[in-house]
RNA sequence: CGGGGCGUGGCGCAGUCCGGUAGCGCACCUGCUUUGGGAGCAGGGGGUCGGAGGUUCGAAUCCUCUCGCCCCGACCA
């Protein structure tokens, strides 16, 4: 049992915190809601970039990069957006700081019109837009960003929702309204793949009713999590924004009728809340549990012996494993890597650059267990003199503890990267079944009130979504609309809270 | 932003009520013995007690203000 970590039935809040502590993937800043995020935290969401990045590109999206201020009349020119990031804006009002008559350091240079930190792009992306569009000829554009933005949260939480966050925008504009929405339901489904094949994180698919979607939008789209203790977690959204900044804007094209439109346009995004649902999703009270793909240290080789004679037989041991699995040339240019003390670093990957180390620190064995299981490695290779002795070693899933004597010649770079594979799927099994096991229908309000409370999870109901009896439900219950899935029953039924019949069904969960 | 809790070496805490030279465990450094699931002994380094004012001969301790973190609520990716 881990010392320093909270087990989840304790105290679930203070176990999310104690895993990202002690596996050091990100810090809290002297600002107020801001966090470092560490190197094992950022090699994370540069496994989620590079990953991502490549599915945008084969849907034939580029990148660009748009500034971090925004004059601040810009935002007010679409007034759903306005109404719904207004209250988070951090503005930028000076251009320096003076020295004051007492000596103190002041704001001065008041700038003519406040910029805004952005909150989201849209507002600066359409204004480009709007003189890059002339004509039909220049549609689609298919634009994302990565980028930080800022929101003046009330209540942070680390990476699920920070002041300032890293993700991707997207923004699209098109020639028709059937373009944009087949682009927004196209970037749904490449986050809901890349959520299952690449962070294990199962996600149910719909569009948010009209109180959850995003402000200035027709239609949000989202991907929905569970987390292990029963709440619900936004993993990314694609909205079609319909002609709203188009017109704000005035993104206008020339069509093929020789006359003027408004561009249908579409924004999509994921952030660095991702690193937290991998957290929630996948980790146990000994810490963290990664998948394989996006683990920064896929597998780490701990050396057990006792003598100088021992610890020269293991060595040559590990340099024979390590040569099978990797091959002679990185095991030789990896001696002249300079890595911190005790560590050696071996790359299994040139392009994710994910690493097997060998732990020669001069701790004891079981200190290095804990060690990386804390920091959440797939795979811990132990090679003792016993093992030399038998020309194997002994491999520990990180998943499950689930121990494995595995001979020397059985070592390749096929072999490692089939335990990685199926560690993944494994991992996606298990999250898909809490999931599967935590999504529970409800016939009667009475019904769902006492799974909330009891159960948590997601409740399926047939439900007439509608700003007052969403409100009235999350006040008696806590738990909102998640969605209205894609996949709907054929059959009407009566809304659980109304009476009527309804033929939609609907995803309720509390939620992060 | 409202209510509650907490800030004392890197981490976890005692000391605060009742003011009197800042302590414990872990971690860290050195040495020896150790090493198959968190080692033992000896020695050593590190804290203006979150910050700023105030009361006092004297403040971690009392008072005022402030900052941060956690929990619950309202808001949100």
């Amino acid at each position: 049992m881990a010392k320093n970590i909270k087990t989840r039935a304790d105290d679930y809040a203070q176990w999310y915190l104690d895993v990202i502590k002690a596996a050091q993937l990100a810090d809290h800043s002297p600002v107020r809601g801001c966090m470092v995020i560490r190197p094992d935290g950022f090699a994370v969401w540069e496994a989620i970039q590079r990953d991502l990045d490549h599915r945008f590109k084969e849907t034939g999206h580029v990148n660009a990069y748009f500034p971090l201020l925004i004059p601040q009349s810009f935002l007010t020119r679409e007034a759903q957006h306005v109404e719904g990031f207004a209250m988070e804006c951090a503005v930028v009002t000076h251009s320096k700081l003076e020295k004051k008559e007492d000596g103190s350091l002041g704001p001065a240079g008041e700038l003519e019109e406040p910029l805004i930190i952005r909150p989201t792009s849209e507002t600066m992306i359409g204004s480009m837009y709007s003189d890059w569009i002339q004509s039909y000829r220049d549609l689609p554009v298919l634009i994302n960003q990565w980028a930080n933005v800022m929101r003046w949260e009330m209540r942070t939480r680390m990476f699920l929702r920070t002041a300032e966050f890293l993700w991707q925008e997207g923004h699209t504009a098109h020639e028709t309204f059937d373009e944009a929405e087949e682009e927004t339901r196209r970037m749904l489904d490449v986050y809901a793949s890349f959520a299952e094949e690449s962070l294990a994180v199962p996600v149910l698919q719909g569009r948010k009713t009209e109180r959850e979607k995003f402000p200035g939008a027709d239609v949000t789209y989202t991907i929905e999590g569970l987390m292990q203790d029963g709440k619900a977690l936004q993993c990314g959204t694609s909205h079609n924004l319909g002609q709203n900044f188009a017109k704000a804007f005035n993104i206008e094209y020339l069509g093929r009728d020789q006359k003027k439109h408004h561009c249908w346009t579409t924004s999509w995004g994921v952030s660095t809340r991702l690193i937290g649902a991998l957290i929630m999703a996948h980790s146990d009270d000994d810490g963290l549990v990664l998948p394989p793909r996006v683990a920064p240290t896929v597998a780490v080789i701990v050396p057990i012996c006792r003598k100088d004679e021992e610890k020269a037989k293991v060595r040559d041991f590990i340099e024979r494993a390590l040569t099978a699995i990797l091959g002679p040339e990185e095991v030789a240019a990896a001696r002249h890597r300079v890595v911190a003390h005790g560590l050696e670093s071996y790359f299994f990957d040139h392009v994710t650059h994910q690493k097997i180390l060998v732990d020669w620190r001069d701790t004891r064995p079981g200190d290095k267990h804990f060690h990386w299981e804390q920091r959440g490695v797939p795979f811990r290779l132990e090679v003792g003199p016993r093992d030399v002795d038998a020309e194997s070693l002994v491999v520990k899933r990180r998943l499950d503890r689930e121990k494995e004597t595995v001979a020397l010649d059985d070592l390749s770079r096929d072999w490692l990267q089939g335990r990685l594979d199926d560690f993944q799927s494994r991992l996606l099994e298990r999250a898909r079944r809490f999931r599967d096991e935590n999504t529970r229908t409800a016939t009667s309000y009475d019904e769902m009130k006492k799974i909330l409370a009891n159960e948590g999870g997601f409740v399926r109901a047939y439900f007439e979504p509608g700003e007052a009896a969403e409100e009235r439900i999350q006040a008696e219950t806590k738990a909102s609309v998640r969605c209205i899935p894609f996949d709907q029953p054929a059959a009407s039924g009566k809304c659980i809270l109304s009476g009527n019949d309804t033929p939609t069904q609907v995803l309720f969960a509390q939620a992060y």
